[in-house]
DNA sequence: CGGGCACTTGAAGATAATCAATGCCGGTGG
DNA sequence: CCACCGGCATTGATTATCTTCAAGTGCCCG
């Protein structure tokens, strides 16, 4: 088993204990025993093809999914053809949760890139949830953050002027890639202008400007989609609330 | 609307048999024997004056809370001093749900009128969890809601006009009060427009105009906190102006 | 009866959306 | 290898919606 109590519940190639998103995964914190028990329940996933959906919004759930590689977004559709995306998910996230509500899930999900998930099965949610403490514990505990999640989201997008927004983004993504190892200060979005002005619920061409500003301004480097902060203590200034003073 | 199962497992008087609001309350659909079980595992919960804390934003997860009577507004507070409403509750509701992420509440919960609450003690969640499996399932569904009823919200936020936005409110009411007996077409309001406001995210002075345009409209009558709906299917046609895709 | 607070109403101003056009890159085929 | 095509991205100009500022009304409670 890894170095600690560090687990996995299903992945599409390979055993949990060679899964090299352990330190993220669902099942951080686990006890081995737990996991060996566990890991049986789940079946091989497939990979993902960019642009592939993992599961569409209204469809009954038939699984959860800890994301291996890759990315994915979250997204809504509206009546009139709208499309929000509500998440992105880089590997260790898991998805569906959601769905736990009324049994459909209730959004979609997209690889942005190739992807590989792993899966556990509806049918064994609840058998899971009873059987091992710890992932009752963890599910729970992520259907709860997920419900915060959706609060900090609300403010953000309301409270929040367009460049905050934007500084959000970029500081979230940062941690992200940090926590996950990679250069907090420099990283590839593997998501289009388009998908981000819809998570940020702005137009396309404000969320272009606002890159612009940005890298007049000095806080950060952007070519299409490879960016470099340059001044994360600005940035984070603006996440939290500041504005950025007019420049250029 | 995501408040039309809630849950019952202790109340500040009588035991559950007797709650008259077993029709919303959390239990529903439990099987008699597990909530004589859990029954003894709850406490007595005192009334919740009007403007009383039930639990602040950040403090630890002390308990899970059923709403028995009364109101109360759930609320994010940020670090610049504003103020967010997320959610207003109704009788039947289950509170603390968005503190399972990080054993702290996410937000904070204040009664708009005086209210009592029926409490179960963190303590007691995860043994209850395992006990009962209806109560996990229940549990877990509401916090899957939970989570769905933000993207929803948060569409509702970011992709409405002000005026859908207070149409969608009214309709979200009446459904409330209908489901809980009352009538769907006329009732008050507990909470302030100031409440109103910061719940859809307008200013108050927005919210106002938009009362009496509705009124002028024909739409409604309105008087203060008391509100008639003479017009649902247009109230209902704006509110769903933008009503989630029906999603194969 | 007076004061305060919640609410309403009006006018001016700002932020981001929309409309419209061009630029850039990557892929494809001649 | 180069020219062209299509999608994505950027930039500019104008406009709409809602906020903000400011003032006024009326209800409730002491």
């Amino acid at each position: 088993m890894g170095t600690d109590n560090v687990v996995h519940i299903e992945q599409s190639d390979g055993s949990c204990d060679e899964c090299s998103h352990q330190q993220v995964c669902l099942t951080r914190g686990w006890v081995p025993d737990e996991i060996k028990k566990l890991e049986p329940n789940v079946r091989r996933g497939k990979p993902l093809p960019r642009g592939e959906l993992l599961y569409r919004q209204g469809e009954r759930l038939r699984a959860l999914y800890i994301l291996r590689s890759g990315a994915l977004k979250s997204f809504l559709s509206t009546a009139d053809g709208l499309e929000q995306v509500v998440r992105f998910h880089l590997p260790g996230a898991i998805l569906g949760l959601d769905g736990l509500g009324d049994d459909h899930y209730a959004s979609s999900a997209q690889a942005i890139v190739a992807s590989s998930v792993c899966r556990l099965p509806s049918e064994l949610i609840n058998s899971s949830i009873e059987k091992f403490p710890v992932l009752r514990m963890r599910i729970l505990r992520l259907a709860g953050r997920e419900a915060a999640l959706g609060h900090e989201r609300a403010i953000l997008l309301t409270q929040r002027a367009a460049e905050e927004r934007l500084a959000s983004f970029l500081i979230e993504m940062s941690e992200q890639y940090g926590q996950r190892g990679f250069s907090p200060r420099e990283f590839n979005l593997p998501m289009s202008r388009q998908d981000i002005s819809s998570y940020l619920s702005l137009a396309v061409e404000t969320v272009s400007r606002m890159f612009t500003g940005f890298q007049n301004a000095g806080l950060i480097e952007v070519d299409r989609r490879s960016v470099r902060l340059l001044d994360m203590g600005e940035l984070r200034a603006m996440a939290h609330g500041g504005r950025l003073a007019a420049a250029n």
